[in-house]
RNA sequence: GCGGUCGUGGUGAAGUUGGUUAACACACUGGAUUGUGGCUCCAGCAUUUCGUGGGUUCGAGUCCCAUCGAUCGCCCCA
């Protein structure tokens, strides 16, 4: 028998996982600097928390694992709707400052063809605010995403921000597309077909279509936003400004959910062997996720990070991740000498140092060996002889020297080179 | 879901128009040095085996089909 990760899945080996940890302490780190509290959901819901009536997107339409009678439950693609789905669950509008700030981390699960960056388990780390509707938030969630990667070495990356406008904004312009693009439904894809009648928004961004003249010519969001959609993300793009945030507007950029609201935005990486999925983070607003779930109308903004992305950028960027930790003892053995070496790696450990003993009868050779493996700052040599005397000898990996050391002194020895 | 490329030991890989013995390097294990490592030298290390399962052939790692996986592009998205 044997078995090999499902397709799309991966082990993370301990080396990798070094990365991992590191990765996962600047997270933390930088989401407490924004007094972001982390919120852990489960992997898997009710199959209506993700498949909200109405969504257009691959990911809720046909990317979705369910399982259970009828397919009820569904492991979570995706990060935002679990968490709003607590909050109204456990009224926390009633119980928290607002806005409320959550932070999550952990893997989602979609199911797609696996490529450079796309897994069919992936991690993702995700923040919301919920509660607060100002053009200042939506920046200041932007720059938390900036400094994540930032964090990580990543230097090559261009923000795209757009508007999609409030409902009223939004409602007009469907409109106007529905109406621009019907006459000339022949000229589009199948799945613009869809679209026009689901999301006529998502036409803007087909890859297919997207350099037809039909499609370039349409009409503009910008010319239909009403006044207070445009003061709205006006005061977005100030707040960025303030910052010293560069960013691009880009008006076809209308993200995959449909419950995005006002702002839009997506971190994408410029460098070409980032290949086909540069989007390193993208979110957005959105006003009605809150009241979906039961709540009542409050707003919220958010984003997700895709980790393994990240990662990769960090290493293509020549980020450094911390070395692994050297052992203070390596402990090898001489002759007969029992149950020693584990009695004094014991202590040792006890007094808070990283030991190991070795167990094995194999020549020095091979023992030094392991022992500058293990990066050792000190070898301890137990011989069969110098036990007779409660000695050992102790060399000094780093110096070169070695020395003989009773056994109740090896301690205030080894914590004296420290 | 669609299309292209690929799949040989622990690793990187060589493997000619299908023809006895699957290079080479690194890593690993042991020895030279029977109580002291990081250098050097020597030896061992895929032995019904070339992702898996069928097929063609006197004969297949080398050809065909299927399947699983990887990878790149499309789609989608983190």
């Amino acid at each position: 028998m044997s078995y090999q990760t499902p397709r799309g899945t991966y082990d993370i080996l301990p080396e990798e996982v070094r990365k991992w940890q590191d990765l996962e302490q600047k997270l933390r780190d930088i989401a407490s600097r924004y007094d972001y509290e982390e919120i852990r959901t489960p992997y898997f819901e009710d199959t209506g928390v993700f498949a909200r009536k109405g969504d257009s997107s691959d990911m809720v339409n046909k990317e979705m694992y369910s399982f259970g009678d009828n397919g009820s439950f569904t492991l979570r693609p995706e990060g935002t709707a679990g968490v709003i789905r607590s909050f109204d669950q456990h009224k926390l509008y009633g119980s928290m400052e607002m806005p409320a700030r959550f932070y999550y981390v952990g893997p989602m699960f979609r199911h797609e063809r696996p490529q450079k960056g796309r897994q069919r388990q992936f991690t993702q780390f995700g923040v919301e605010n919920i509660g607060l509707k100002d053009p200042q938030l939506d920046a200041e969630t932007i720059a938390l995403g900036i400094d994540i990667v930032r964090s990580m070495g990543i230097r090559s990356i261009k923000v795209c921000i757009n508007t999609l406008g409030d409902d009223a904004s939004r409602k007009a312009y469907n409109e106007a597309l529905r109406a621009y693009f019907a006459p000339h439904i022949d000229e589009l894809c199948g799945d613009c077909h869809r679209r026009l009648e689901q999301n006529p928004l998502r036409i803007l961004d087909c890859k297919v279509d997207h350099e037809l003249d039909l499609v370039k010519n349409a009409p503009r969001l910008a010319d239909y936003l009403n006044e207070e959609s445009r003061t709205y993300f006006d005061g977005v793009l100030k707040a960025l400004d303030a910052m010293g945030i560069e960013y691009e507007i880009d008006d076809r950029l209308v993200r995959g959910l449909d419950y995005y609201t006002h702002t839009v935005f997506e971190v994408i990486s410029t460098r070409p062997e980032s290949g086909a999925q540069a989007t390193i983070f993208g979110g957005g607003r959105y006003d009605h996720l809150v009241e979906y779930f039961g709540g009542p109308e409050m707003s919220g903004m958010g984003f997700a990070i895709g980790l393994e992305r990240l990662l990769a950028l960090a290493g293509e960027d020549g980020y450094t991740f911390p070395e692994k930790q050297p052992l203070d003892a390596y402990i090898i053995t001489l002759g007969e000498v029992g149950a020693a070496p584990l009695a004094i790696a014991s202590r040792l450990r006890q007094a808070g140092m990283r030991a190991v003993a070795n167990f094995t009868k194999r020549s020095l050779k091979s023992q030094f060996k392991s022992a500058d493996r293990a990066h050792a700052k000190h070898i301890i040599i137990v011989g069969e002889e110098e036990l007779k005397n409660n000695t050992v000898n102790v060399k000094n990996t780093g110096t070169g020297v070695q020395e003989t050391v009773a056994l109740e002194q090896l301690l205030s020895k080894l914590q004296g080179e420290e």
